[in-house]
DNA sequence: ACCTGGATGTCAGCCGCTGTCATCACTAGA
DNA sequence: TCTAGTGATGACAGCGGCTGACATCCAGGT
């Protein structure tokens, strides 16, 4: 006889997703997320700092995966290069099978503007600890923030293009187009600047 | 005799930052600050959707000298020269008087991690409004969200050094000197990309 | 004098979230 | 084998954010 079913959270996830995705958000209260798979309220919120957080829970790898794209990139690239180099070691993390479940969860944040907050503040989370991980690289500021919030701009739009109906591309070709677009952006710009 | 005192949204605002300066968010209530002006809790939910729209209520405002500027830009202007030009208008938003208010607004927010995602909440939605505004000036996607996205990005950094103790610029000259580290940056970046 | 409308007060109630303490299987050590 | 933990959970009380519904109150127009 076991005690307690073995992953809680987990199952607490994925009862959360699907009672989002029918009910909607707020239409799901935390009891009942918990009642589902047999467990009370105050466990849940044992697992989760709070309701939304059972839908973010898991993206520490994909920061972990970003870090390890910037530490193995050539010790002499420039910091965009060093991002560029990162989000490649991204795009491994989303392959196309993940497609559909990440369609799914975010049509749940879509339609929620309290998700989409969180969702924008973990991808601010990861960039400061992008710009971190530059700077221990030996970039200095503003040259970290700028680059690392520009590396997350750039896996933003191709992550919601990746998950676009109909688009069949992989992420990786994506993020490659859209950071040569930033580039050609940054090209066509008058250099010389005036500002007092 | 007035019916009640006139202004209660700014009122309630001023009333709103003292207290969560001293005590802190967390440990004020809505009540307290509707009572500290003398109206009740349900009046304070009639002018804010919720407890930590007290602060940031009045941004529309920064938004619209976002989008003035963007549409007083020369008509040919490539996308990421309307945006500095947009940038320059927003500098003149935040006078160096300003700088002591907005040094104590910014000290509430950074004590506490829920105003943080709001605050970076807002910033995403300025950065699609001007999105918006770059596409209706004939800007494709995904320039359009990048160049919004970037011009938002040396906002904040800009902002947040702006507020620093001990800097003296003003916050155009901050802006303008980001802006040149974006562009420099975008130039020491490998031009020929290679992802597929 | 009457009516209308907009800002406010009052009250009840749900839900998110937390502190506290008890419970209950299992485990390591005597 | 007994026993003292140990860690996840349950039970319960309670606060504060937030909302719906309804009453009130007072200016301004008719």
């Amino acid at each position: 006889m076991v005690r307690w079913q073995p992953g809680a959270p987990e199952r607490l996830q994925k009862a959360a997703l699907e009672l989002f995705a029918t009910r909607g958000f707020e239409q799901t209260t935390a009891a009942e997320i918990a009642q589902a798979v047999g467990l009370t309220e105050r466990t849940f919120f044992r697992h989760f700092s709070d309701k939304r957080e059972v839908l973010f829970q898991g993206q520490e790898l994909l920061a972990q995966t970003f870090l390890e794209g910037v530490a193995t990139a050539p010790p002499g690239a420039s910091p965009l290069d060093v991002v560029a180099h990162a989000l490649r070691s991204v795009s491994a993390f989303f392959p196309d099978e993940r497609r559909s479940h990440s369609r799914l969860r975010q049509s749940v944040i879509d339609r929620n503007p309290a998700l989409q907050e969180r969702e924008r503040h973990k991808l601010t989370t990861l960039a400061t600890t992008v710009a971190d991980a530059l700077r221990t690289r030996g970039v200095g500021e503003p040259a970290a923030t700028l680059a690392a919030e520009s590396g997350v701009t750039v896996f933003g739009i191709s992550f919601i293009q990746w998950l676009r109906e109909g688009e069949e591309r992989s992420l990786a070709s994506i993020i490659g187009e859209v950071f040569d677009e930033l580039l050609k952006l940054a090209g066509n710009a008058t250099v010389g600047r005036e500002v007092r």
